[in-house]
RNA sequence: GGUCCUGUGGCCGAGUGGCUAGGCAGAGCUCUGCAAAAGCUCGUACAGCGGUUCGAAUCCGCUCGGGACCUCCA
């Protein structure tokens, strides 16, 4: 099965709805993700918000797109606070640490793409920065005073918003009209170079202690946040393209900019379907790296947080967040992801136990429709809870063929294991785990069935004292064992 | 204050007019020396109050709670 064979349906926060996918040129999809700032360490829902991507393009990936994937750094331009007036956030955290800007951005840099490989995600086809496109940034902001929507104020250059809005309309995707923002936005402080409170900058004079500054036309300084996406969007996906996703946060002003930048430099809309990634709360509060309110992937694999009675999995992490729809938000409990992991651990030893599974003469099931659904679940704008609700359909399969109260020609069962494969691995993106990875495992499987064959021994002749001793002391090393019909397995 | 989203069984979490996901926990059963593990079965929920309808968790109105954005955040 191929694209060709589904419609999948995409909510678009442009209209609000959900839509048809149709890419501008069939069996290729270009897709623009608004990637992290990096002046710390990335917070589990940032994580989230790349894993829900990372599901979308690996299922575009599935049903045999072309896809490229861009997703971005930001690495210069993305300020504290206060619309425009306050301090780069990179520049802050260099002065804070005493390093240069481009330490501060190399060692999280580094921290986000090793925590996003553990956590089994996909690199992008192409992960430009903002720093690596300055030349670019400034032609497009020529391009852009040349039309007549910037212009320059004291060696800064605004985005006029006002004027914009005679043209074209500003705010079609947060859904809002420019003169209610008007009334509603804090006053400034300070000076402003800008003519209106809405105008937002594209490049911004650096302050002579200002270490990340560039020559341009206006003064030597740095490229605005909104200035970057739009650029680089541009660069490698071209004036208009399918696809454009990042968090819910950056819907309204970051994307809303991105549209009103494409339209005023090449007087159409650039992106055909917005898509947002709804946020991870903790204790019911959004996680925010600026209010404290945040857990770190790497506490979560060491378990080392007040907040978790013990560590988990990237593989488990994964799973609880396909559970919930990514445009629905998702709150992070110990005892949540404690559900998730005693769920996902059963469909794990389900898969394996359909390895061993033998063809029969008749298919009981009717995998093709449970096949069927499972599509159906992610063509409905990439419904994975419900997809995971089908997979568990597919562990009682399994049950039901391991009993022999069910069974499958060889054709079906082929189709439902490689199916399951591809939904759970490919899509989903889960993985199988062992703990055990220094080479040893040879030597500790033999130990421990050498073990149960001296159990079994001890119980066949009733000495239960022995052998009660030898399970519950495995079991305190972590190491269980279960007694089937087959004999004794054991998993740790 | 403005714009918008949301409120589902003990917990998490789908579903948007009738057919009432799924996971975790819980109960019962099977297996078993006992247990654990595993499997099977069961639980009838949609904040409150009105309205529309033959019929609403699902549509409309109001009330109450939670949240997001409006200022940086994925």
């Amino acid at each position: 099965m191929t694209y060709k064979d589904h419609k999948l349906k995409i909510y678009n926060s442009l209209s609000n709805e959900k839509e048809i996918f149709i890419p501008l040129h069939e069996g290729y999809v270009g897709m623009y993700v608004c990637g992290p700032t990096v002046y710390s360490k990335v917070h589990l829902g940032n994580v989230r918000t790349f894993m829900s991507f990372d599901m979308i393009y690996r299922y575009l990936l599935h049903l045999g797109y072309k896809v490229r994937y861009v997703r971005n750094i930001t690495d210069v331009g993305h300020l504290v606070d206060d619309l425009d007036e306050g301090e780069d956030k990179i520049a802050k955290r260099a002065r804070l640490e005493q390093l240069e800007p481009m330490e501060i951005v190399h060692r999280y840099t580094v921290d986000f793409h090793d925590i996003l490989k553990q956590f089994n995600l996909l690199p992008p086809s192409i992960e430009p920065t903002a720093t690596g496109h300055i030349i670019e940034q400034i032609n497009i902001i020529q391009k852009i005073i040349e039309n007549g929507y910037a212009y320059e104020s004291n060696g800064s250059v605004y985005f006029d918003v006002a004027k914009y809005n005679q043209d074209y309309e500003y705010g079609v995707l947060s859904h809002r009209q420019l003169e209610d923002m008007v009334g509603n936005s804090r006053k400034l402080d300070g000076q402003s170079d800008k003519r209106n409170e809405q105008d937002f900058a594209m490049w911004k004079r650096a302050d002579p202690e200002h270490l990340m500054r560039w020559p341009s036309p206006w003064s030597d300084g740095f490229p605005g946040w909104h200035t970057e996406c739009t650029t680089m969007s541009t660069k490698y996906l071209g004036e208009k393209f399918d696809i454009h996703g990042g968090g819910m946060d950056l819907k309204f002003p970051h994307h809303e900019c991105e549209i009103a930048q494409g339209k005023a430099s090449t007087g159409h809309t650039p992106v055909n379907y917005w898509l947002h990634a709804n946020l991870l709360t903790l204790n019911g509060k959004k996680m925010a790296k600026s209010s404290g309110n945040n857990i770190l992937p790497g506490e979560i694999l060491c378990g080392e947080s007040p907040l978790l009675s013990k560590a988990y999995s990237a593989s488990v992490t994964r799973f609880l967040m396909m559970q919930t729809h990514y445009r629905g938000i998702m709150d992070f409990s110990d005892e949540a992801i404690l559900a998730a992991e005693k769920g996902h651990n059963r469909l794990m030893k389900s898969l394996e136990t359909l390895q061993k599974l033998e063809a029969g003469k008749i298919s009981t099931l009717d995998i093709p429709a449970w096949r069927d659904n499972c599509y159906g679940a992610m063509n409905d704008d990439f419904n994975t809870p419900i997809l995971i609700s089908h997979i568990f359909e597919a562990v009682n399969f399994i049950n039901l063929l391991r009993d022999k109260s069910a069974s499958l020609i060889a054709t079906d069962l082929d189709l439902f294991r490689s199916l399951l494969s591809e939904f759970v691995y490919d899509v989903l993106g889960l993985v199988i785990e062992s703990e055990v990875h220094d080479g040893h495992i040879e030597k500790l499987d033999g130990t421990i069935n050498l073990l149960i064959e001296m159990r079994n021994a001890a119980r066949a002749s009733r000495n239960y004292f022995v052998s009660d001793q030898i399970r519950d002391g495995l079991a305190r090393l972590g190491i269980q064992l279960n007694d089937v019909k087959e004999g004794t397995t054991f998993n740790y």
